[in-house]
This record gives C-alpha cells, structure tokens and sequence, in this order.
DNA sequence: AGCACA
C-alpha cells in the first residue's frame, strides 16, 4: 500500500547522492504522482533563487516519472533542495517529494526561445532505461502535453507591464527584506541575471531595502518577473517584493 | 507599504 514503485527506482538509480560535488547544479526529483504535469514542476521550482529550467521525464518504468532541475549554481541548486525536499506535493495522497542532486549535470540550457521546461517521454520506447546517459537526446514535444504550447512562458503570470504605479525602469526597488538580509546573499542571487550591474542596500529604520542597477529595462524586468515573490534564505517573512525603482541609479 | 545615491 504505502509501498512506492519509485522507492526502488531511485534507489537503485541513485545509490549515494554526493551533496558535496560542487559540479552539479541539477536536481533529480521524484516522489511524484504519475499525473504530474511538466508546469507543476516548473511552478515548484519557478521563484526559487538560481533556477534555470526543469524537465519532466516519463522513465518508461510502468507510470513512473521524474522530474530534473537545473540552477545557475550549485549553491542555490542546495538551497532549492533543502527548501522543497519532503514538501508534501499531494495533499490526497499525502506523497512527499524526494529530491537528491542529481548524478549529472542536465547537459540541457535553456535556449532563448524554447520554454523553460520540457517533457521527455521513455514510455513507447520501452529499452535503455538503465543507462545514464539517456538524459535527454530528444527535445520531444509530445502531443499529449500541449499546456505549454501556446503561452510558452507561464500560466500563472500577471504581466502586465508596471508593477504598481511606478514606470518601467532599468533599476529595481527590493522590499520585504529580513532585518538579517545581507547585500552579498542579495548580490549572489542578483549576478545570476545577465545585465546586473549594481546593487545599493539601504537600512530605512530598521528593514532594509535594496536598489539593484540593470544595463537595460528588459534584462531588469526579467530578473523582477523571476525574482518577485522569491523566499531569500534569511527572510523572516514573505518572498521578496519587487518593483521597478521610481528613478535610475545614479552612475557613481 | 516601505524608493537612495547626487
């Protein structure tokens, strides 16, 4: 009954998980529910710091499917790990998810015009499952996962073009930081984004807030769409909140 | 809701 398939699938797959390897910076993810869509996976992993992109994979093995995480760093790839390993995925069943680091590293970045996730499907081609090097290989767009298809991005995502009152702008205004918030924990995170420039904390009586310079309004918006919401690891309260700064960094 | 640096 409470005997899981997958128990025995990733322990034989993945006898010692070596959390120590700096290498990998993919998660292996599994615990999950035969009917688990490609964008839950994503939507898990979406406001964790450092996240690149995910895949869910149909092993073959009976229903069985897994999913991988990639991060930018092996660091957040951790974080992510310690946050979301054991969180119950379904409340009915009461299944918990198990995640490792996985053995490889994805080989799969996530390329400007394709989506941030992906399904690879193993279950008509029922051989090579053993092997570890059938990570991938094909980009296969299944017929049956069609969520995805037309929006690409999200699903969930307001996007509206200003967040509050305040322009689009290519310097970002950071709130709801903990009081133990650091500017190097918010300067890692920050880095990940292409077009980071410059970060300025500010300690407003008390709750500090932070300004986070971008070369361009594009590149400051992804980082904000990516980053809103966003549990830094030394918060005490809610995700990050992020809004477009009422006025451009001054250069130096 | 909280937006500085000059």
């Amino acid at each position: 009954m409470a005997q899981q398939p997958y128990d025995r699938y990733y322990k034989a797959a993945a006898p010692l998980p070596d959390y120590t390897n700096p290498e990998i910076k993919t998660l292996f993810i599994s615990g999950l529910p035969d009917d688990v869509k490609a964008r839950e996976i994503h939507n898990l992993f979406r406001h964790r710091p450092g996240f690149d992109a995910c895949q869910l994979k149909y092993t073959g093995r009976g229903n069985q499917v897994v999913a991988f995480a990639t991060f930018f760093s092996h660091q957040s790839a951790i974080a992510a790990l310690r946050a979301l390993n054991g969180v119950k995925f379904d409340p009915d069943t009461g299944c918990a998810l198990h995640i490792e680091l996985a053995r490889t590293n994805s080989w799969r970045k996530r390329k400007p015009g394709s989506g941030p996730y992906v399904v690879i499907d193993n279950r008509d081609r029922n051989n090579a499952q053993g092997s570890s090097s059938d990570d991938g290989g094909s980009e296969s767009d299944d017929p049956s996962e069609t969520d995805k298809q037309d929006s690409g991005d999200e699903d969930d995502v307001e996007d509206k073009a200003t967040e509050g009152n305040t322009q689009a702008c290519s310097t970002l205004f950071f709130a709801n930081l903990g009081p133990k918030c650091t500017e190097d924990e918010l300067k890692q995170v920050l880095s990940q984004y292409p077009g980071f420039n410059v970060l300025k904390m500010r300690g407003r009586g008390g709750l500090p807030v932070a300004f986070a310079d971008f070369e361009e309004i594009e590149q400051a918006t992804k980082a904000m769409e990516e980053l809103q919401d966003t549990q830094l690891e030394s918060s005490d309260r809610g995700g990050l909140h992020i809004e477009y700064a009422r006025s451009k960094m001054r250069k130096r």
